[in-house]
DNA sequence: CCTACCGATCGGTAGG
DNA sequence: CCTACCGATCGGTAGG
């Protein structure tokens, strides 16, 4: 049991590289399978289709991201309740840091969700909607308030989240900025973009 | 030739299409051939390769923006010389424009450009970075001369392409916002983010 | 996890 | 622009 688990995740891990480097459609089983040194049709103990490795990639990193968004939500309420300043900021973070925790998986969410099928698309794009409609709230609500200058919610919600998933594109560990560091950046920016003019 | 010229070009219109919503590895030549209803086969008469039909949509696009780049640089150097607001509010409103006028072609220079050969993919990179560079650089030097509050202007430059070309994927004409309403939010967002904290 | 194999489809060529 | 065809590869199954 633990073993299937195991080896099912190990599948997941090189599915996960191998689409983020060549697409769900330029990948074949048969390199998954190379990958792990073991024949195509070997996976299949393990695995009932190719869809599915995408889907559990997929659908793990959705969970991911929705459920940074329900701890830093919860706790920018809990510490500076009513400041939609420091929600946002928690919100942001929350997602730059999925991203960087596992570059790969967020890569794979981003772009590969499409070759998903008819239904698990429609899930997924459900649940972005949903959690886009946090930042799209947020965002409202702090215009309302005075927090922030006026602009459109739904557009500046979808240009936070480009930007942010962004960083799946050209982030590199290891590289010349910390995971932190990006984050405090992608904060700052998101900061500014939303700030009164006058303050 | 020019019926030749204007066969290839339909054909590339309907590819840019396909790999716009499925990708250039899940798009097969037969699906493209069958949306000009003609065989597989017969489009060999006009295109060497699939590969070649992308390479001409993404090396057009990129011509696109380069094109549009110089124009914009140009004019708002002649009207606002020295004035780097003045002129990154005009790349960001030329590379949105290009961006809105084919969001099919956009999408496929923004996403399947890594399907190219080795080749085609190291020059386009090489184009990608020099057009980056120009954004980089004007950050830079309005930081330096105090038009622009103090970021990392290699992190400013990738956030606002990043979030230019998204519109590649979010935008649709015909939709709540015309094209110009949308380069006015992204000037207005992008000018916000580099401003000076205190004005 | 293997070998052997399935039908389908892939990009592309030959020859007209 | 067509028919006919090429070898290669695709995702997946059978049976062990």
């Amino acid at each position: 049991m633990v073993e299937q688990l195991s080896r099912r995740r190990a599948i997941e891990d090189v599915a996960r590289d191998l689409f983020r480097a060549n697409g769900y459609a330029g990948t074949s089983v048969r390199e998954i399978a190379r990958a792990l040194s073991v024949q195509g049709a070997s996976l299949y103990a393990h695995v009932t289709s190719k869809e599915a490795v995408l889907w559990a990639i997929v659908d793990r990193t959705a969970t991911r991201f929705e459920q940074a968004a329900n701890v830093a939500g919860a706790r920018a309420e809990l510490e500076h309740p009513g400041e939609p300043v420091h929600a946002m900021a928690a919100l942001v973070r929350a997602h730059a840091n999925v991203v960087t925790e596992d570059v790969g998986a967020a890569s794979v969410f981003v772009h590969e969700w499409r070759s998903l099928g008819p239904e698990r698309r429609a899930s997924i794009l459900e649940r972005r909607d949903a959690y886009e409609g946090r930042f799209r709230l947020l965002i409202a609500d702090g215009i309302s308030v005075g927090a922030f200058g006026i602009t459109d919610p739904a557009i500046a919600s979808t240009v936070i989240l480009t930007a942010l998933n962004g960083l799946a594109t050209w982030y590199e560990p290891g590289g010349r900025l910390s995971p932190d560091r990006i984050a405090d950046h992608m904060v700052g920016l998101v900061g500014r973009m939303l700030a009164c003019e006058s303050i």
